[in-house]
DNA sequence: CTACAACTTGAAGCGCGCTTCAACACAAGC
DNA sequence: GCTTGTGTTGAAGCGCGCTTCAAGTTGTAG
């Protein structure tokens, strides 16, 4: 068998046969050989599938890993611009994740007298 | 007008008054008096809408908002389980920022020889 | 009284990133 | 040849957290 077979591609790189449709579909993956009607693969693909992986992680939206994928060797405007966006997007992440880390060490503490006039008490007879 | 309407609250909280039914349909609310039909509001809904604002923020879905909020005055297991959870994946959230921070940083360069045998070379293609 | 804003409901829609389904074709092993 | 596994497609479904819609009722100002 020529090439890597769509399921073969999958177990390897550690995603679905759907997901990797899909990602052809949203054209982060070049349309591959085909044998019979087919998908054929060379290896290639898994380095391509890794990146994919790593901006996904990231935490990129489909349409952004695609100009990052087409841009990242010869980064442009349009990149850098997007770069730029998506680390001060992780610093707002960071900073929530630190603010929601206090709050939660704290129990969300309020300042208010004992039970009844707190928004606690209110929770309970909403939840109850 | 005895009690605040939703519209009123809605903007004093800065919700959408459909955000807020849907927190009453969700169990996050209690359900408010009623005058001619509509929903009269207590001030104290503005405490409890910042309790979930918070938590929202925190990254709690709806359903451990509502298990955080009955529990959060009188901690019990579950509620203890649920915020030993949260500050795993809220680590797990700042670790991962850290990591991308990292590979948006070194363009997430790969050590491949110029271009075309690169995955990017690949990527250009499907996208081109 | 007339407008018009704000409220009510249940149901449906949305955006994202896939997954699942139906219905079929082909491949590989016995 | 037959079975079983893997592939193909387009369309539909899912989960979340709301939002939007339709069609009606109520509140308020002039």
């Amino acid at each position: 068998m020529r090439g890597l077979a769509i399921g073969e591609v999958g177990r390897r790189a550690g995603l679905a046969t759907s997901a990797i449709r899909y990602y052809e579909r949203a054209g982060l993956l070049p349309k591959p050989a085909r044998a019979s009607g087919q998908r054929r693969y060379e290896p290639e693909i898994l380095g391509l599938l890794e990146m994919i992986r790593m901006a996904r992680a990231a935490g990129f939206t489909i349409s952004e890993t695609r100009i990052f994928l087409t841009g990242a060797d010869k980064p442009s405007a349009r990149w850098q611009a997007l770069a730029q966006r998506k680390r001060a997007e992780i610093d707002a992440t960071i900073a929530k994740a630190r603010r929601m880390k206090a709050a939660l060490k704290s129990n969300f503490r309020c300042g208010c007298a004992e039970t009844d006039d707190c928004a606690r008490a209110i929770a309970r007879k909403a939840c109850g």
